[in-house]
Parts: C-alpha cells; structure tokens; sequence
DNA sequence: ATGCAGGTAATTGTATACAATTTAACGCCA
DNA sequence: TGGCGTTAAATTGTATACAATTACCTGCAT
C-alpha cells in the first residue's frame, strides 16, 4: 500500500517458519481489534483454520504469549490477553519511560528522507481517519501505531524497536479495553506537533509533546469500566 | 541460601511447565557462562540431557531465542547467541536508556526494609569476591546482575522487570565474549554508592551513578573472542 | 593435493498418536 | 428443583514417527 509503511512490516521473508506467519497473522487480527481480549485460542481450531497441525500452532501461541498478547494457562488453553488495570498502566508507564529516551536516540540519527518518511505516515494517517467504515479504522489503528514503530526504527536500536513493538501491541489491546472515546483522534496533531519539534531539532519539545502524547491516550481509559462482552466471555476468565 | 536474592528467583512454580524448567536450567547455564557463545544446541542433546522428548527440548530454545540468548538459524538449529560488536552496543545502550528511569520509579516505592534487602544483596555480592573458585565466580555474576533486576522488581512495573532481566542476561552473554578484567570488580563499590544515593533520597545522582556504573561495565569491553565448554560439560558435576 | 559429484548420515520441520487434565453432561437422590 | 458425584467428551501436554533439509564423507577426475 504504502512504502514507508511496508518498511515497518517483518521483513515478511518467504523463507518465513510457518508458525511464524501464523503467529504475524493473529498478531495482527488481534492489534487491528478483529479478536477481542479474552477469546479463547484453541489449539486445534487455530490448526485448522491455517490448515497446519497443532504442533505450529501451538509455536505460534507460544510466540505470542511471549509478546504478552496471548495468555496460556496451564492445562486450560490460550486467550487473548485481557491486561488488568494494573498492566494497562505498566504498559504506559514502560511507554513513557522508554520514548523519550528514542525519541533521542532517532533525532541524532534522523536524516531527510526519514522525515519526509514520517510525513508521509502522517498523511497516511489523515487518509484512513477521512475514512469510513471497519477497514479503514482497523488500518487506522495500525497506523498510529507505526509512527511509534518508526520513530524506534530511526533510532537504530533493534532491541528498543523489539520492545517497543510489544508495546504498541498490548496498548492496541488496553485501548480496545479500556478506550472509550473513538481511537486516535487527537493523537493524529500530536503526531504532526512531534515531528514538527523533530524537524527543527527541538528535541526537548519533541520529547515533551511526546510525554504529553501518552499521557493524552492514557488519559482517554477508563480503567474502572470493563468493556462488556458475551456472558460467556465474561466468566470464562 | 539467601532471603533476599531468592525473591528474585523465579517464581520456582511447581506447576511449572516441563519446557519452562529447562529453559530456566540452560538460561542459567548462558548467563552463568557454562555455556559459551555459539555453542550448539541441538534439540536432541538437550533433550537426552533433560530426559524429554525433542518437543520440550524445542519449545525451550525456542523461548530462549525470544529472550535473545539463543539463536536458531533456520533448518540448521539453535546456538547459544553470539552477540555482534553492533548487538552488544545496543544492548548496552538500551540499559542506559531505561535504568535511570527504573531507578527514578523504585526511589518512589522503596521501602526501608526493601534498601535493607539491597544491602544484603550487596554484601552478598562482597562475600563471593572474596571467595575463590569457579563456582563462587558464577554465583558473582548472578549476584551482581541481581542488583539491578532487585531495583526494577522494586520499580514495580513487570514488563520493565521483563525487559530488565533480558537485557542483564544479554549483558552477561556480551561480557562473557568481549569483557577483559574479571568480572564486576569495579561494579561492587558502584552499586554500593548508588544504594548510598537512594537512602538519602538523592535520585539525580543516583541516576548518574548508574549511568556512570553502566558506562564503566561497557569500557571494559573489547573486541576480541573466547573459548567454550561443550553442552554435556557445562551441566555434568 | 585439490575440487567437485554423489550419496549417506545426521538434524531440523511438521504431523500424528497417545497420555493427562480439565470441562461438561448426565443421572441420581434428597 | 437443586445439589452432588460419576462419567464422557473435549482440550492440552508430551512423545514418537515421518518428511525435508543440511552437513559430512567418500571417491573420482583433474
């Protein structure tokens, strides 16, 4: 769809493990919002549905309860991860101590081109927002997303960009929770105002705006309230 | 053997996972340096070793390949992970970039008697520096490495926990191939003068201490390589 | 000797089979 | 009807079997 975006995607190698496509596969299906927390992930039915045995389907679940979106419970099964309150804000918290730090580490690196690539994100961004319907607000939350993604792949840091992808994937998930206006509204300027500071290497406004960023999507959680699923859904867990 | 540094042990669960146990054991072979960077670790060694099928034995490498310690390579195995000059300095850099603000969260939380377990880690710490042999040279390593997961398990925020212990781990495994003096010599009376800092509530320099205490591990550092036991030596006595 | 070709052994990738545990379903009885 | 124990079904835990790929060794030609 979009170069600078598909720069962020796994390098999506042919020579992928299958249990890792599966794994990329319900990754997304869960950070896009198609799979709410606390679903139950059979072993078998995701076997099936990938027409692979269990043995990669389990690797595949395994995977993801490493990345903390998934939730094995011994001799019970796999879930889409349902984060307590308490995780929600852990995960914010890591947010808001690990970004500034990037943002850093990507305005020393950054050069031209990868501005002109944030930009474009940005616009992309502003594209999906016009939008309407479930597509487009599933690619919308992806995209949001990826603006952090980059900003940790600008700052040259594999490991910083590995843990900072586990931490867009579970706040995808607590906002889903606990969001409970329409996702990132307001995010999309603050998006914009960063990459403004960044471009005029006024890092410490850039990583202000940042700190205020998070602190604005924290802001929109309810954390008390618990979105309501099927009865079942709610007891299961 | 001691209080304090056994409640940063794992949780030691006896519902503990088969797969999880040998996990464990061959993590704490890696960071003990047991096992030295590019060792093999093909699925059916550690699987007679262990007493398991080759199953187990693969669900633990594969862990171990989430958390960094073990790489495998795609259809020739797992190995003990050997950490590029590049690799190395990232690790390192993310540990600047995260500790000072693990350091700020636990100086909010600590409690007397938790500066009180710090002490004790230390000198425990002490204890092993002045006791000779190998064994008293692994359980060093552990120990001073355990000084800085007691700080994040004292931050109270387990996904930096998580992400802590990863990087100390992959810590030991960058010092076990480019480290020159012996280990944490230096590192005892650092950590010493930052618990001095954090009992009187000064965060700045305690900061700066640590900042100056990673940087210090890190000017040990050269580029040069060592040798390995082999996987049966590493676990047989 | 060196380099290459072929084939064999060893190792990993995946599927299937069986055991252990949990979940639910049924029937019994108060 | 409602609670309770037993049993059957479904699901996960682990081991084994087979396929695919790689590594190694041998022998031949140059």
């Amino acid at each position: 769809m979009n170069s600078s975006a598909d720069a962020l995607q796994a390098p999506s190698d042919s020579t992928e493990n299958g249990a890792q496509q599966i794994r990329d596969a319900i990754r997304d299906a869960i950070v896009e919002r198609r799979l709410s927390p606390g679903t139950k992930l059979s072993e078998s039915d995701v076997g099936n549905l990938f027409n692979v045995s269990r043995t990669l389907a389990r690797a595949a679940l395994q995977a993801l309860s490493y990345e903390g979106l998934v939730s094995v419970e011994k001799n019970r099964g796999a879930f889409v991860a349902y984060p307590s309150p308490e995780e929600a804000g852990q995960i914010f918290a890591a947010r808001r101590l690990v970004e500034p730090g990037i943002l850093r580490s990507a305005a020393e690196r950054i050069t031209p081109v990868q501005l002109r690539q944030l930009r474009q994100l940005l616009v992309e961004e502003g594209r999906l927002m016009s939008e309407r319907g479930q597509p487009a607000r599933r690619a919308e939350i992806k995209a949001s997303g990826d603006f952090h993604l980059m900003l940790a792949s600008i700052s040259g840091n594999l490991i910083m960009q590995r843990f900072m992808e586990e931490l867009v994937a579970r706040s995808s998930l607590v906002i889903a929770l606990y969001g409970q206006s329409s996702v990132s509204s307001c995010g999309h300027s603050e998006h914009g105002d960063i990459i403004d500071a960044l471009e005029r290497k006024d890092v410490e406004t850039a990583c202000h705006l940042m700190l205020h960023h998070i602190a604005h999507i924290e802001a929109d959680l309810d954390l008390r309230e618990r979105k309501s699923f099927g009865l079942r859904e709610a007891f299961e867990r």
